[in-house]
DNA sequence: TCATAATTATGAATATTATTCAAATAATAA
DNA sequence: TTATTATTTGAATAATATTCATAATTATGA
């Protein structure tokens, strides 16, 4: 799927470092922090995004605008044989469903819900999880407050 | 913190969702699909940006193409008192640490966690979390193999 | 090392987009 | 209904995106 046949150099980790931070920055200013011209800037950052190390840019919405105040995680024990996933692609398709992880372990799979609130994740629990077969069993996890949510990686310096 | 007190039309909910979509489109676009006038947009987007709806726009970057190929959950118990959070601030402050969730039962938190490899994790449990003062006990789950994971919100449609 | 090939960057030209703002509409409240 | 406020439009200008030929740089192999 991602073709990583590509040495990323230090200009590249500098273009990832600011779309990480503002994906939304555009070309020009880019070029004038980095020094070069925005032509060079947009061809490597096509390139990256072809070779699938920019995999999308996207916005972070306040779940508490849309309602959406209720966090938790659930372990799944599923009967999946190893590697197959089938109730992990099930779990997947669910749209409340952020993440789906197969973890070690007997557990099976960890996933992360966003719900509007504790019914909502009942709702979910009954009406989503509980018409996918192969689930035996479910541990969930209420988160109570989130101190820290983001999805930057730490990008290497120098070398 | 954020300023909720707004209420968002269907016209918001779209822009939401393209944004949501890729968070690169540019204004001229979401005024075509939306066949409005791009000064219009613009005034929608920077009122979302400002009502803190919008949190931020970040480009999510391959794992793989910066070697961070290991992902775990760490529950990390606390003596922390409720309410205050002390470890997980500085829980927060790790750079490997994407996520901080304080959590329901006793436990205490439960944190998301990326790193080149095993070393890497045993790294930072010994160097990072190790000088961390109020940290009981934690229990480490490995990844195998993450089937989804974004953070798309499930935005309202008509009503 | 040198020459050639391949890659990447530049700079200028053009196409598009962003942004501003006054006027017009629409929505809301009194 | 009328006044008030909020939103949209449309036009004008500033800025950015994109293309592409040329130049510079880097990599490669004899």
């Amino acid at each position: 799927m991602a073709k990583l046949e590509y040495t990323l150099d230090q200009i590249d980790y500098q273009i990832l470092r600011i779309m990480q931070d503002n994906a939304r920055t555009n070309n020009a200013d880019i070029a004038r922090e980095l020094g070069m011209a925005p032509s060079a800037i947009l061809e490597r950052v096509k390139k990256l995004e072809q070779k699938d190390i920019i995999l999308q840019y996207n916005a972070k919405i306040n779940p508490d605008a849309l309602d959406q105040k209720m966090l938790s995680f659930i372990f799944i024990k599923a009967q999946d044989i190893i590697g197959v996933q089938k109730v992990g692609l099930l779990l997947a398709e669910i749209p409340e469903v952020q993440e789906v992880h197969d973890i070690a372990g007997d557990d099976g799979y960890l996933i992360k819900v966003r719900t509007n609130d504790a019914a909502g994740l009942v709702d979910l629990m009954r009406n989503s999880l509980g018409k996918i077969e192969g689930i035996i069993s479910t541990r969930t996890t209420i988160v109570l407050e989130t101190v820290k949510e983001e999805q930057k990686l730490v990008i290497p310096t120098k070398k």
